[in-house]
DNA sequence: CCTATAATTCGACATATGTCGAACAATAGA
DNA sequence: TCTATTGTTCGACATATGTCGAATTATAGG
């Protein structure tokens, strides 16, 4: 319940919410991506058009990393982001009245 | 998108994920009320056992009331909370991709 | 009307959060 | 090696949050 509560904290924040949406859409508009493999979006892309510093991109995307929310890589100049289909299930099901032991 | 993260806000605090997800489960141990009457607990029964101070557990569905997660009417010298199932599936299907335009 | 029960409101307080700009780090390419 | 690009880290700051106890309200029952 603990690591639950970290999840929607991170969640709690109308920029990381939209960041959030972004990935897990990225694929196409509304749709989310297929679950074996989880598309990706660098750091830049991900905050196109959000009225904040890099600074402040950066700091909400480590929140969102650090919730166990989203996945983060390095790949030459640039560092790709994504969201791992199971994550989504996990949350999702919470509402369905499952509480999943999530690990980490 | 504010909206939802008003609501996952509101989750993103153990005390209240746990109070969340009492009122979603208290009929029994691990399943959801059904979908046409949802069952309710008065704010004495489901803060019981919480280390929290009457006042704070009074805050708290303050918050998840206000956040329009759950349902709050004045019974007697009670209080009745409970949550509306619709509440559930709308942010069940957030992580499905959809983003539901909720009002209030 | 008085009392007990159930819950809320109201400060007060320590801590957490969101934001920025400046400085720094990592990489690719000329 | 120098430079431009892409992100991150580090204070600093104003504001929001979680908590409590004391006082208050609402109701039911003598």
């Amino acid at each position: 319940m603990e690591i639950l509560a970290q999840r929607f904290k991170a969640l709690g924040n109308p920029h990381r919410v939209e960041l959030m949406y972004r990935m897990m859409t990225c694929c196409a508009p509304g749709t989310r991506c297929s679950a074996d493999q989880a598309a990706r979006l660098c750091v830049g892309e991900v905050g196109d058009g959000l009225a904040i510093a890099p600074s402040t991109l950066s700091h909400h995307l480590k929140e969102l990393h650090q919730a166990g929310l989203i996945q983060m890589q390095r790949n030459g100049k640039q560092v790709e982001c994504w969201v791992e289909p199971t994550v989504l299930e996990q949350l999702a099901s919470f509402f369905q009245g499952q509480v999943m032991e999530t690990k980490k």
